[in-house]
RNA sequence: GCUGGUGUGGCGGAAUGGCAGACGCACGGGACUUAAAAUCCCGAGGUGGCAACACCGUGUGGGUUCGACUCCCACCACCAGCACCA
């Protein structure tokens, strides 16, 4: 009989969904929980083979924990505000809400049709008004306890889409959504004040399991940088003290060599010190030029650097007091630290180029050969370089020089230690429409006011213009009746913000309504908050993962901290699941020719087939090829588990395959735990291959494979367990083991004489050491090698190998 | 440039410091068949040899060890992230 995929996974789908198999209990009264998570799905279209490679892993852990006897919570939603609903209004009229919802029913149909054991009871929607009520309520939050903060101030603009930008959105100059070049505009805008979470960001880096390259990642978007920040005395050319200069250094050691300072050409400093600078027009000059240059190009040529002197003003060094020419230059930038640096070419490259072009002398401090390039820190402090040049620190080994010239600036009163950060708050509005709107009120007489909680949720108007006005306003300006209001403060006439929250806002929480979905009381209770706890395992793609995990952590510390949640770590293990490639090596997308959907492959093969042909390719954290290569394996596999059905004989467990399968057993549970899908099915493959050279299986074991098969592949199995056992396998528990079955009575090790294997013998595992050592030592080819010789050293690692070391 | 990661057959990929190449694809041979497909069985890292067997093999070069794909040092290549961060 052959095995009609179409028709049983059809069936076994249609009534898992029915029956609501995959239901989370709260407070479950005897089952301990797990929480699988993968990231929702971004609403776009269809599902491709990325979901594919994703969701498996996290579906295959949540069956194998429910056989585990755990109360598995593993639900899924919609990322549905932002760019692609947005996109679709305006280019077809489609109006987002029907964009979405009707995206979202596609791939939640599809999920199904992946066999992913989802609690669709638990679904949400990032645009739906009650889940959105509760990110403007934690927007609220922010707002009144000083964590939101709207200022005027420079700001990433897309002129193409006509928004404010995050750094995060704007890496490389580029926006992150249409790829055009992004300018520097002074803008009103929206802050979260994330810059003073950084070090509890980066406890929560320190705290979850993660890979590597994903957590160096984050701490580098972080940029923590410990270092000196000095007090450099301005003055003006009549030798009157005018005005400090603060510079942050993590180079306290080169102070000695420092022959000009640069602020940043924004910097507020320039202007307050106007009345002493004497050629203000070239300094003004200067500054327009800059202005108009976009981020990109400022970047690209780093090797030209550019700038301009402040003539008349002067600072002093306050370790030798010598005077220290002022300039403004682009490569300073006046986001980080004070938006000013201490210049000293013989050490720093960067320093030593602008140095060159505007003939400013260098004065080398620490040994080594200047006269091409800078010795820079690496350099000098890799090899413990001497100090010279430096006065009373002439001589001295660098690393000690570091901490005494550190010391005597604390001690003379004009330097402090310091810890500076790359990351800066998060810009958080956008001018587009198809986002949260914020629950507040411009208001000319008492400024922004925040709605009243029970207020909640402000909704979305429903507009037909979706594109900004031409001064760049958000499209809900156009929505006259909804922006027009009263204060809920003082009842004047005010209007509403029309600026909408960005994306991330929705994603930067959603973990924890799944604990509570329906709540419209609080974001969820806080006892099944308690109760769920954090996300045990987290999958998803790499793409977005420092940024979606930065602000995840941001939030979450912030509701912990105002008691709205009882935990500061959303997650305690994040994988990262690696790339479909085509055949080019490059990321399988939509827009690639030869990208291939699941639907395809499950429609050819079999969701089933489809599964496990995506896993047996390769690792979970790795990019793999996809191919079709291969795929016949798998569907004789499945073929062969199918006619498992014809080959039982016998009830129990027979002693020919309790070894492989209690080996089997244990290789599943570490390998399930750990997403390790690939090998999982290997040794499902290497059970049948037993299975079918002895040519029976018993009752028992058939049971205990199907169970094992089932996270894997779990229509067949469902299928077969129906049949054969006349029961429901996801009402099984997931078989036992004995350690002591996991050891052969005899077994066959390797033999070598100075580590060089010459024979193989196979012995008894009950015998202790020396019986085996003597046995092993009457084998014919041993007596021949150790025929005169001497044993000095005899090795045997149990079940494996024996090694004798001869002369 | 900096940081992190990865380098294993024709291919995808396995290996708590202990018999490298599991599992699978593709390939070769055989069985069944009028024939083919499907299925089943056997073979297979490389070089030499009819063979037993020998030698060489996990990016390169060193080191530690009885023993190294695995640990340490240096280098090379690729991938990813960051990049004038003071």
């Amino acid at each position: 009989m052959n095995y009609n995929y179409k028709e049983i996974e059809k069936k076994w789908q249609d009534r898992w969904y029915k029956e609501k198999s995959f239901k989370a209990i709260d407070f479950h009264p005897t089952k301990p929980k797990y929480y699988v998570l993968y990231e929702f799905y971004n609403i776009s279209g269809n599902l491709h083979m990325g979901h594919m490679k994703g969701t498996i892993p996290a579906d295959a852990l949540a069956r194998f924990k429910r056989f585990k006897g755990y109360n598995v919570l593993f639900p899924i939603g919609g990322d549905a505000f932002g760019l692609p609903a947005e996109n679709a209004a305006i280019k077809t009229g489609i109006d987002p809400h029907e964009f979405v919802s009707n995206g979202l029913n596609n791939v939640l149909e599809q999920s199904r049709q992946l066999g992913l054991s989802f609690d669709w009871d638990r679904t949400i929607c990032t645009s739906d008004p009650e889940y959105y009520k509760w990110t403007q309520w934690i927007f609220l939050q922010l707002f009144k306890h000083g964590k939101a903060y709207k200022e005027k101030s420079k700001v990433n603009f897309c002129p193409h889409c006509q928004t404010v930008l995050s750094n995060e959105d704007s890496q490389g100059g580029k926006c992150d959504r249409c790829g055009n070049d992004v300018v520097q505009e002074v803008r009103w805008s929206w802050f979260l004040k994330m810059r003073e979470y950084a070090e509890k960001l980066l406890g929560n880096i320190d705290r979850i399991n993660m890979a590597e390259n994903l957590k160096e990642a984050q701490r580098n978007w972080i940029g923590r940088s410990e270092g000196t920040q000095i007090k450099f005395a301005i003055y003006n050319d009549k030798e009157e003290k005018v005005g400090d200069l603060e510079i942050f250094t993590t180079c306290v050691e080169t102070v000695y060599g420092i022959t000009y300072v640069a602020l940043a050409p924004e910097n507020s400093l320039v202007d307050k010190l106007k009345p002493y600078i004497k050629n203000w027009k070239d300094v003004e000059d200067y500054r327009k030029k800059t202005a108009l240059r976009t981020e990109l190009d400022r970047l690209s040529d780093q090797k030209d650097k550019t700038g301009a002197r402040l003539e008349g003003l002067y600072v002093v060094n306050p370790v030798n007091n010598k005077k220290v020419p002022m300039f403004i230059a682009d490569f300073v930038l006046n986001g980080y630290a004070t938006g000013a640096v201490m210049a000293v070419p013989s050490h720093d490259q960067r320093d030593y180029e602008f140095a060159e072009k505007f003939n400013i002398p260098k004065i080398q401090i620490i040994e080594g050969d200047t006269s091409k390039c800078a010795v820079e820190k690496k350099e000098y402090l890799s090899k413990n370089s001497k100090m010279i040049n430096s006065a009373e620190f002439s001589g001295m080994p660098v690393k000690e020089a570091k901490k005494k010239i550190a010391q005597k600036l604390i001690d003379m009163g004009v330097a402090e230690i310091k810890v500076n950060y790359k990351m800066t708050d998060w810009a958080f509005n956008r001018q587009r429409y198809w986002g949260e709107p914020f629950p507040i009120v411009l208001c000319s007489h008492c400024g922004e006011v925040a709605l009243d909680e029970k207020d909640l949720p402000l909704v979305l108007p429903k507009v037909k213009d979706y594109m900004p006005n031409e001064k760049g306003d958000s499209p809900l300006s156009k929505a006259k009746d909804w922006v027009e209001c009263k204060c809920p403060k003082c009842g004047r006439p005010a209007k509403r913000e029309t600026d909408t929250m960005p994306n991330w806002a929705g994603s930067s929480w959603y973990w924890l309504r799944y604990a509570d979905p329906h709540n419209d009381k609080a974001i969820a209770d806080y006892e099944k908050l308690k109760y769920w706890g954090s996300v045990d395992c987290y999958t998803g793609g790499t793409e977005h993962i420092t940024r979606h995990v930065l602000y995840a952590f941001f939030w979450q510390n912030f509701l912990y901290e105002i008691g709205a949640v009882p935990t500061r770590d959303p997650f305690v293990r994040k994988m990262g699941s690696g790339l479909i490639l085509d055949s080019e090596g490059k990321k399988m997308s939509k827009s690639s020719a030869n990208g291939v959907s699941p639907l395809e492959v499950i429609d050819k093969y079999g969701t089933d087939v489809a599964r496990m042909h995506v896993h047996f390719l390769g690792g979970y954290e790795d990019n793999t090829p996809w191919t079709y290569d291969g795929i016949n394996g798998i569907t004789s596999f499945i073929d062969r588990v199918w006619s498992l059905q014809d080959m039982v004989k016998g009830e129990g467990v027979s002693k020919e395959h309790i070894y492989e399968l209690s080996v089997l057993n244990k290789k599943l549970c570490d390998d399930y735990e750990n997403l390790k899908l690939n090998t999982a099915i290997s040794a499902l493959m290497t059970f049948v291959k037993k299975i079918k050279e002895d040519g029976f299986i018993t009752k028992e074991e058939l049971r205990q494979f199907l169970i094992f098969l089932n996270p894997l592949a779990p229509h067949i199995t469902s299928e077969m367990y129906e049949r054969v056992f006349n029961a429901q396998i996801l009402d099984q528990s997931w078989p036992d083991y004995d350690e002591k079955n996991l050891i052969k009575s005899s077994v066959e090790i390797a033999v070598q004489v100075n580590s060089k294997i010459i024979a193989k013998a196979n012995i008894d595992t009950s015998l202790n050491k020396e019986e085996i050592l003597s046995q092993v030592k009457e084998e014919d080819k041993v007596k021949e090698l150790l025929n005169g010789k001497t044993i000095v050293k005899e090795i045997y690692v149990p079940n494996r190998l024996v090694n004798l070391i001869v002369k």
